[in-house]
DNA sequence: TTGTATGCGTTATCAA
DNA sequence: TTGATAACGCATACAA
């Protein structure tokens, strides 16, 4: 007869493998209703029993089985939230601000991010059903996408994105900030302004686009936008573009900060004078020479906003719809010149 | 006798709420296993079935639990990744590229930012069990609670932490590069080079100052170490102490960017001349006038090794440890000085 | 090729 | 206060 004999080492090195509330509740000496009970605090347990039990599951480490638990509440306790490409720190900052509420809630955070993924609505979709919830951040599906997460029963709450019926909405204001940016630029003498950014990239594009459109139309100054993608590199070459042209432009509305700073390059490179604004007061905004003038969005603030909103729809507690705007700041720094 | 009638609608609406492989199996004519069978591609099924089915699942909208099939297989289909909250675009860009990896293989990604918090080490012992497999990202937790995620039974990889036994790891190059950096600052006549950081803040900047220190010993200089935070205020602040004192330095070899860029804005602001540079080439550190010596790291391929290392570990490909260095590149700009 | 039956690890309902 | 036991939704070994 050949004993197997399992090493001491062996077996306390992978503890809570494999035990379940059964292994728990024949230690306790009673039933796993009982340990579940226990565990939870839902139900009352003679101290006695108690102390059994929990005695048992510290000896066995017994961990339930998230996957377990999920099954029989049917609910997951996690979120996910998806967004285009996370590079800069704007995304960063509010999946940050998200995953901090989330977990103060007890909810774990799924990210996805879709990038250029030509199956991103299939992503979506699958992720719909590991979370009890989910954000939508950005040009990252279109509506119609939306409306298929939305009918998995799941509650969707959009970010930065053009409205939609029946669903929660969070985003930055950008019209007015946009507007209040262009009319500084034109009270301190810039005559010919343009707009960096593709209103059709974004909703937030489109949107300060509008309140340059509108400053620009009120002081009866021509409207030029040259569409433009919204990294560093596509703001530096339509900014050399626009810069060697004949008609020079004398101030650059950018739609992001990356943008701006490519275009700030390009007017270095070329030798010649332009205003240039931003727009997300990122980290290298600051160190630019001339420091780039630009507007903070609350970010962080944001991605937390989106987990409250989220939360409410999970747990009912709010049924109303939500369309929610959170203000900006423009910081307006030296790179739009008319400073001494 | 009442009739209840659902409006059409409210049954459209929300499709694949509640419909289980038994109502497909039900409408389909079949056992809820071939049902599977046809969806998994497990098994070989009869034409005429499949088609049955298939039907059957696209007219109810049928997508499978997540949670069924989880419980069902044991396994989450999931990674997790923890990391400190150093917002800066370093972690996002090793988190992006985990992410991306991950999601190629099939796996959704679960992340968890410490931060301060308390609870860090029990948040990471809950995402243990959520996930097949979780990467520990820096200073994040300690040593013992890496044994205890370990002990869970799930695979885990270190990423930017001190060795381990039995764990596996993948960090980038550090005391080479920072010896270079040094070298070159000597070569170009710094003769008084202090390090900023903290060498018991993270595995990263012990290496750096390794290398700082062993090329400063061997140009028979002094070791300068200023112990610094990691972000730009610290860098400010410490800079500034620095170089108001009486034998001021020369040159800073700062753990970071940040701190990097911390230290040339009071340099600026003292209106002293002070070589600088920093490390992970973010994207200030271009902008910066003068541009920023610094070192670039391979963040993304940083976090596609680990999501690969990983997965390797899941499916039990590999059994051997793995301790890889990625490696770095020095790029030496304007703000290290010595150049024309 | 298909169906039956059981397991996966909890929670929760209903009795006792 | 506690224990059986039925969900929860799927996968799969075993039969047929």
């Amino acid at each position: 007869m050949k004993a197997v004999v399992k090493p001491v080492s062996k077996l306390f090195e992978e503890p809570g493998q494999g035990v379940t509330i059964y292994h728990v509740a024949e230690r306790a000496k009673v039933s796993p209703a009982t340990v579940s009970r226990v565990l939870r605090g839902t139900q009352p347990v003679a101290p006695a029993t108690e102390e059994r039990v929990r005695k048992a599951v510290a000896e066995l480490r017994f961990r339930p089985s998230r996957l377990g638990v999920a099954l029989a509440e049917r609910k997951h306790a996690a979120n996910g939230i998806v967004f285009p490409d996370l590079s800069g720190p704007f995304y960063t900052e509010v999946v940050l601000g998200y995953e901090e509420m989330a977990a103060e809630r007890g909810r774990s955070v799924l990210i996805l991010s879709t990038r250029d993924r030509q199956d991103a609505a299939h992503a979506v979709l699958a992720l719909a059903d590991r979370v009890d919830g989910m954000v939508l951040f950005g040009r990252t599906v279109d509506d119609e996408v939306v409306r298929e997460v939305a009918a998995t029963g799941i509650p969707v709450v959009l970010l930065g994105r053009p409205e939609m019926p029946d669903v929660d909405l969070i985003n930055t204001e950008n019209e007015q900030s946009a507007y209040e940016l262009t009319q500084h630029l034109l009270g301190h003498g810039h005559r010919r302004v343009v707009y960096l950014g593709d209103p059709n990239g974004s909703a937030d594009a489109a949107g300060r686009w509008a309140g340059v459109s509108k400053a620009l139309k009120e002081a009866r100054r021509r409207r030029n936008i040259a569409v433009c993608g919204a990294d560093e590199q596509a703001g530096h070459d339509t900014a050399a573009e626009l810069l060697t042209g004949s008609n020079r432009p004398d101030a650059l509305v950018c739609v992001n900060d990356e943008v701006a700073l490519g275009a700030m390059l390009a007017a270095e490179e070329l030798g010649v004078q332009v205003a240039v604004t931003g727009w997300d007061d990122i980290m290298a905004a600051r160190y630019a020479r001339p420091a780039l003038t630009t507007v903070r969005q609350p970010m962080r603030e944001l991605g937390a906003q989106a987990a409250a909103a989220l939360e409410e729809r999970i747990t009912g507690t709010r049924t109303g719809l939500i369309h929610r705007v959170l203000p900006t700041e423009v910081l307006i720094r030296d790179s739009c010149g008319g400073h001494s």
